[in-house]
DNA sequence: CCCGTGACTCTAC
DNA sequence: CGTAGAGCCACGG
């Protein structure tokens, strides 16, 4: 039964997001222990049914709500959101990305 | 076994 | 911003 049990990892990871908090796929997966299956949680999500799940916390790893704009979905998890305090302009959620300079960082003269 | 299909992500241009 | 390509994993035809 090792599939259910990465499942309960998924769904738990996502209900340690913290309320007012957002995370993405990515993080999720990671957090549950599967760094790079994204995809998976994706699944997951689609599939879990669970109303008390705080699912609309998830979001892309660019802040972009994953829904089509103007879908019930999408709408959906954007009233969500707000009632959290949660601000979203366009579908989206802003959030600090690291603006690491790899290129930079290789090239340094020392 | 190959292929298409996702609530995905990263790098390049 | 936007598009493309490649990588990723699970499922069903």
């Amino acid at each position: 039964m090792g599939k259910n049990c990465i499942n309960q990892e998924i769904v738990a990871a996502i209900r340690r997001i913290p309320y007012g908090t957002v995370s993405s796929y990515g993080e999720v997966a990671a957090m549950a222990g599967l760094p790079g299956r994204a995809r998976l949680v994706a699944k997951v999500l689609s599939g879990s049914g669970e109303a008390a799940l705080p699912w609309h916390r998830v979001l892309r790893s660019s802040g972009q709500i994953a829904f089509a704009p103007g879908s019930a979905q999408f709408d959906e998890q954007v009233r969500r959101l707000q009632s959290e305090g949660v601000e979203v302009k366009r579908g989206r959620v802003k959030r600090d990305r690291k603006p690491l300079d790899l290129d930079a960082l290789l090239w340094a003269p020392d």
